[in-house]
DNA sequence: CGATGATGGTTGAGCGTTCAACTTTCCGCC
DNA sequence: GGCGGAAAGTTGAACGCTCAACCATCATCG
């Protein structure tokens, strides 16, 4: 008889480690994003990646559907999100021309702004914590690794 | 004359992708990680590390200093956390003996099996997202980035 | 002994996220 | 044309986290 009831394979002592310190290097680095980007630009990381996301893109605006899939959010938090990015003045909504239910949000003058002046210090940020620690091996490393997570997930980015 | 006005060193291209593809496995990750928490425990990561630590701590109870920086949060959001865990059930305080300062938090039986209903699915969960995928070449790559990424912030771990 | 600062912990408000409804609009098809 | 379902967004409540303020207790040192 067969048993078909599927047993754990717990963690190595070594993949115990490499778990635990990857959580803690996680934690190191957002910890540290959030904060330089709450300092520097009064927002948290997502909010950040919404304007990025708006300023790359033709016309700099999307769909509030599109922006979800490009930040990886949910529906709701991206038109919570949008709301509250509204409210500053750094985002507008508008009804699309021809479909009637879907919204398009735009980067203000005042958005693209705070993001051009938050960017600088983002991007120093992330090398001094992620790339400078690193060396050109490991980073490529890195690369391989992450593409590897992420392929068997291809393109169905969930919704955080 | 020197140049003191530090130039912001962008992104390559190639480290523009290595950055973006990790913030996608990272959500890929957290959100499959959270999602199989809170459906087969009913609680975040944040709060499976807790009862975690407690679990592994000689008597199964720590102090709440112990406990923050063991999991990597504020005193705050553990007291928050213990809060709730306490109102659970899975989790009791108890004034310190000989210092009055102190409050130790102790896992319950019932957190106790909560936990031990919890972990195999976790590790499921974790290996089949993050060491699946990679070669053992690669864990071990990643073993060490991470050590890499966490050496310089020597023991001081952040409050997320 | 008493003041001063350090240590350990808690609290409340505000913000961001999730989850489950819900509305509106569009599409396909009888 | 009208009906059923899919697609696009929004909303409100509950929850977790952050931040600043706060309280209590210990340690030290004059």
């Amino acid at each position: 008889m067969l048993c078909v009831v599927k047993s754990t394979r717990w963690l190595s002592d070594d993949e115990q480690k490499v778990w635990r310190t990857y959580l803690l290097a996680n934690q190191l680095l957002w910890a540290a994003l959030d904060r330089q980007l709450q300092r520097d630009a009064g927002m948290p990381h997502a909010y950040y990646m919404i304007l990025a996301m708006l300023s790359e893109a033709p016309n700099r605006e999307l769909t509030m559907s599109q922006l979800a899939r490009m930040v990886g959010s949910s529906p709701s938090r991206l038109s919570h999100a949008v709301s509250r990015l509204e409210q500053t003045g750094w985002v507008r909504r508008r009804k699309h021309d021809t479909d009637g239910r879907t919204t398009v949000a735009s980067l203000t003058d005042d958005g693209f702004a705070v993001l051009a002046a938050a960017a600088p210090g983002h991007v120093d940020e992330v090398r001094s914590i992620l790339f400078d620690p690193l060396t050109p091996e490991q980073v490529e490393q890195l690369g391989e690794i992450v593409a590897a997570i992420v392929a068997p997930h291809n393109g169905r980015v969930p919704h955080v």
